[in-house]
DNA sequence: GATCCTCGAGTTCT
DNA sequence: CTCGAGGATC
């Protein structure tokens, strides 16, 4: 395409400082088409050769050119990607060729990808030992169909694909898109008369959260998800909004065409395309049979939370052009082509009832009872709502049809209400001026998020989620007393504190719903066993707040006995590290507090103790200095324990990956962890990994 | 005073 | 897992 002789094709040199016409006509050529180049290798490809200010010395020349002579500007020169005025409204365009729509399957990926199979053979009178179909499998972009236009290889127009037969012309904006080629590259061939490339316009997840920053710093509405993003973008009737979005393209067929030879197999289409420029998946696969259109659909699945941008699915085509002619069409849905979607991530739902939690430190946490959808595989019938903020921000009522979002993550999320659904009379929420479990006043204090209920352990949802800390895993660890034991026994008066449970007996526990003998003496038991402790599950398990895991474990460090600790006063406390006023304030109070000391006394009486604190070896172990972060699930260890082996080797283990972070320790589907741990260059690695390092520290 | 790093606390479903 | 906030550090 270019010619090194010419010289400055990938590099700017001092333009001269005026140019003979014929010389200018040279130089904008080249400028041009280097800066189609870079384009190209950075939007497309993803591998620059040159830096940004490179480029952009280029782009400034180009422009200065441009406006010497502004005669020579060509509808393919990159200064014009941007430019011309706002549209009143978008033209009709009439495909001539049909911009169909592909049959969905929703069936599992075994049934689904089979009946297709048995379909296409059936169509073609294929017997059982006939051999396998060839298909092209490709993944199913969650974007924005297009239809764009070249005529001797210059783009001229673009087009949505409205119903089908007739969309609206965005050429304007389709402009404004990089990963799209102004001009075909066909290198020394001379371009096809006509070409309509048609694929996908979509946002990358990135791109679309690094808008969403931006919008919400210039105070402007914000987009619920990558998809609505790029249909909002590229319906802009100003094209300089439309510039400023970060859109990508994938292609990914042929529409209407002229002066081209057509190959033989949708691949070999697909790589035509690519040649010509434009960017084309990679994922894309010829697979034999049924049997390879499920292991492609499974690879998929198993990929697609890691990808950069969002799929809704794969589509399956026979591969070869001929088989594809030969099939047709059953009105406007092509028998040769079938799309198979995973199960949504996201799903409208609405909101029945917006009910309030009162938590263990007396937090109220607003949450959303929604009628059951499925979605991300489980059927969601809770969402947090976290507080009153967060509720005002989305505005959610009751009645609501709002998005619920059960992405990479676990716990289920409103994403946004459906303005456009909500019915007449609603009203907005209200946080409760009264505890609606004690009744007790609700205080919010200025300047901080949460709402709290002022009734202490006054309040019976208060008491028992500290009973339910105290008998946790982590704490005391009581096998057997949870939410529903808990809930009976502090109804029926039968625990107020933590001591009174070591004064029920078996006898006591029977009279309780779910429980007999069995039950019972196991759970005398666990309470029992739970009596031999260590002093910082100890102090952990009384729930001081601000004191969790990590802090009462300084804290057993550090006083080395319950006493020392009790008696300490605040100066002492911020003395110590990681420890400053708030802390210091909340743990001095919570030990002056009469009761609290009775309670404490009273557990001590029932037998609870634990072995003399061990001072904290200095030793060094194969991990020492090292910081691990978790995530995924390991083959044969739980996080817990992998936490375990890492502590005992000297190593530490934080909740998220910073620059500190050593290694990240993954397992099988990892969460946004990984991503982060990859953007951060933080060295990733599996549970053989870890263990060979603990065996024998790395050198 | 700003910024980074951790910890605490709350949350869903099987 | 995520958010908010406490604590440390520059």
């Amino acid at each position: 395409m270019q010619n090194p002789s010419q010289g400055s094709l990938f590099f700017s040199e001092p333009p001269a400082p005026s140019l003979a016409p014929a010389d200018a006509r040279e130089r904008l050529a080249a400028l041009r088409d280097a800066i189609a180049t870079h384009d190209h290798r950075y939007y497309v490809l993803d591998a620059p050769i040159v830096s940004d200010a490179e480029y952009d010395a280029l782009y400034r020349e180009l422009q200065q050119l441009e406006a010497q002579h502004p005669g020579l500007i060509a509808p393919d020169s990159p200064t014009q990607r941007v430019g011309g005025r706002p549209l009143p409204e978008f033209p009709a365009v009439r495909h001539t060729v049909p911009m169909l729509s592909i049959r969905t399957e929703t069936d599992t990926e075994a049934s689904g990808a089979r009946a297709f199979d048995a379909r296409v053979r059936r169509e073609l009178g294929l017997e059982e030992n006939d051999p396998p179909i060839a298909y092209l499998a490709e993944l199913k972009f969650d974007g924005l169909a297009v239809s764009l236009r070249y005529e001797n290889g210059v783009l001229v127009q673009g087009a949505t694909r409205g119903d089908g037969e007739t969309g609206e012309n965005i050429t304007q904006n389709i402009r404004t898109i990089r990963a799209i080629p102004l001009r075909l590259n066909t290198g020394d061939a001379p371009p096809p008369a006509t070409i309509e490339i048609r694929g996908e316009v979509y946002m990358r997840r990135a791109d679309f959260e690094k808008l969403n920053d931006r919008q919400r710093a210039a105070g402007e509405k914000t987009f619920v998800n990558p998809r609505n993003s790029a249909a909002g973008s590229l319906r802009q009737l100003d094209s300089s909004i439309t510039a400023k979005r970060p859109l990508s393209f994938f292609a990914y067929g042929l529409g209407e065409m002229a002066g081209w030879k057509l190959p033989e197999t949708h691949g070999d289409v697909l790589d035509a395309i690519e040649r010509f420029g434009f960017p084309v998946d990679k994922h894309r696969q010829r697979v034999l049979g049924a049997d390879g259109l499920i292991a492609f659909h499974q690879n998929i699945a198993a990929l697609k939370d890691t990808l950069p941008f969002d799929i809704d699915g794969v589509v399956y085509k026979v591969d070869s052009l001929v088989l594809q002619q030969q099939l047709g069409f059953v009105t406007r849905e092509p028998r040769w082509a079938v799309a198979h979607k995973y199960p949504a991530q996201e799903q409208f739902t609405t909101v029945q009832q917006i009910d309030v939690q009162v938590g263990r430190t007396g937090k109220l946490t607003p949450v959303a009872k929604l009628s059951p959808v499925f979605v991300g595989g489980v059927t969601v019938t809770n969402a947090t709502l976290h507080n009153e903020d967060e509720i005002k921000r989305k505005d959610v009522r009751v009645g609501d049809t709002v998005i619920v979002r059960r992405a990479g993550d676990v716990i289920p999320e409103i994403v946004a209400v459906v303005i456009e659904r909500r019915p007449e009379g609603t009203h907005a929420f209200e946080m409760p001026r009264q505890c609606p479990v004690c009744g007790s006043a609700v205080i919010r204090e200025e300047g901080v998020v949460g709402a709290y209920c002022s009734g202490e352990l006054f309040c019976p949802a208060q008491r028992k989620q500290a009973l339910l800390h105290f008998a946790g895993r982590r704490a005391m660890d009581i096998e057997g007393l949870g939410d529903k034991i808990v809930e009976q026994l502090v109804d029926k008066e039968m625990v107020q504190s933590a001591a009174d449970l070591y004064r029920l007996t078996q006898n006591d526990f029977l009279g309780l719903d779910r429980m007999a003998e069995k039950s019972a003496a196991n759970l005398c038991a666990a309470l029992e066993k739970s009596k031999l402790t260590t002093l910082d599950r100890f102090i952990f398990a009384l729930g001081i707040r601000h004191v969790g895991e990590a802090t009462a474990r300084d804290l057993a460090q550090h006083f080395r006995s319950l006493d020392a600790l009790m008696a300490a006063d605040g100066a002492t406390l911020v003395a110590i590290h990681e420890i400053g006023d708030v802390m210091a304030e909340s743990i001095h109070s919570f030990f002056s507090e009469p009761r609290n000391r009775d309670i404490i006394a009273a557990l001590c009486a029932a037998g609870i103790h634990w072995p003399d604190v061990a001072v904290a070896a200095t030793t060094s172990g194969p991990l020492t200095g090292l910081t691990f972060v978790l995530t995924g699930t390991l083959p044969t260890m739980s996080r817990d324990e992998a936490t375990r082996r890492i502590i005992e080797a000297d190593g530490k283990v934080t909740g998220s990956v910073s620059k500190k972070t050593s290694y990240v320790l993954a397992g099988e589907v990892p969460g946004s962890t990984l991503a982060k741990a990859q953007s951060l260059k933080v060295p990733i690695l599996d549970e053989a990994a870890l263990l060979r390092m603990i065996e024998k520290p790395a050198s």
